[in-house]
DNA sequence: TAACTGTATTATTTATATTAATACAGTTAG
DNA sequence: CTAACTGTATTAATATAAATAATACAGTTA
């Protein structure tokens, strides 16, 4: 399905999460479709279920899939509930960094400013290690 | 000068450092001020001279003091590059924070509404931990 | 029941961050 | 130039945290 470079500084569960994401944010996996199983995955791969699982789970904490123990992980439906979660996290970060800013005596209107000056970003780029 | 908690987890020149920024942004220690030196402050907090000499070393690389050998470290007169460098790395991160964000589709202007609402913080909180 | 599925707990290993020991080099007063 | 101060660089030891692995448990299905 995919490959792992085991040497690389990356942990093995953050490249398999990237992976997994970047096939469910476009689609080539659709909804409710059925991942390989920890155990398959992780013959597969020759690394340790342990490590699957831990990717999967964050994954799950994610909103990007969800799990039915003796069933199967699956493709979440719910694209929203990622955003939802991804969004909520986003602003959070996103009130710290203003906050920090504001703090150095920089009026509002110039951190708009700032933000009126990007560009809407094109889609679909993925960016590996 | 100040204490340290050495039971707490936050490092020891993080906290230092803290306190020196704090003493440096409400003008207590002026510019060109002599701080105590590496040796001093260690005997004093009886603590290694080497976690001193970190906690100035980063404060100088984030423009807060400047350090001659053989003569000592003082506080930095410009206070602009500190506001100047932290700017750029909190720069950075709004770019990031917000890339991310317009790239989950949520428009522009909601992103500058949300900034909209937020409140000109008052000066001057300290947060220990 | 057998063979699959995910999960939880714990231990082990590995990596990173923090602190310390020590030696070096510049400055200045006498 | 020496003595006593200054900051600095290198390396080692220690502490903390992260990543991975071993193992046992529990649900599902044919």
């Amino acid at each position: 399905m995919f490959t792992i470079d085991s040497r690389s500084r990356v942990p093995i569960y953050e490249q398999l999460m990237k992976k997994l994401q970047e096939l469910i944010i476009r689609d080539v996996m659709k909804e409710d479709e059925q991942l390989p199983s920890v155990r398959a995955l992780a013959q597969q791969l020759t690394i340790n279920p342990n490590t699957i699982q831990k990717a999967y789970r964050e994954l799950e904490r994610e909103g990007y899939i969800y799990s039915i123990p003796g069933k199967g992980s699956f493709v979440s439906p719910v694209k929203n509930k990622i955003d939802k979660e991804r969004m909520e996290m986003l602003r959070k970060e996103l009130e710290r960094i203003v906050g920090e800013i504001l703090y150095l005596g920089v009026p509002k209107d110039e951190v708009i400013k700032l933000i009126e000056t990007m560009e809407e970003p094109e889609r679909g780029e993925s960016g590996n290690d």
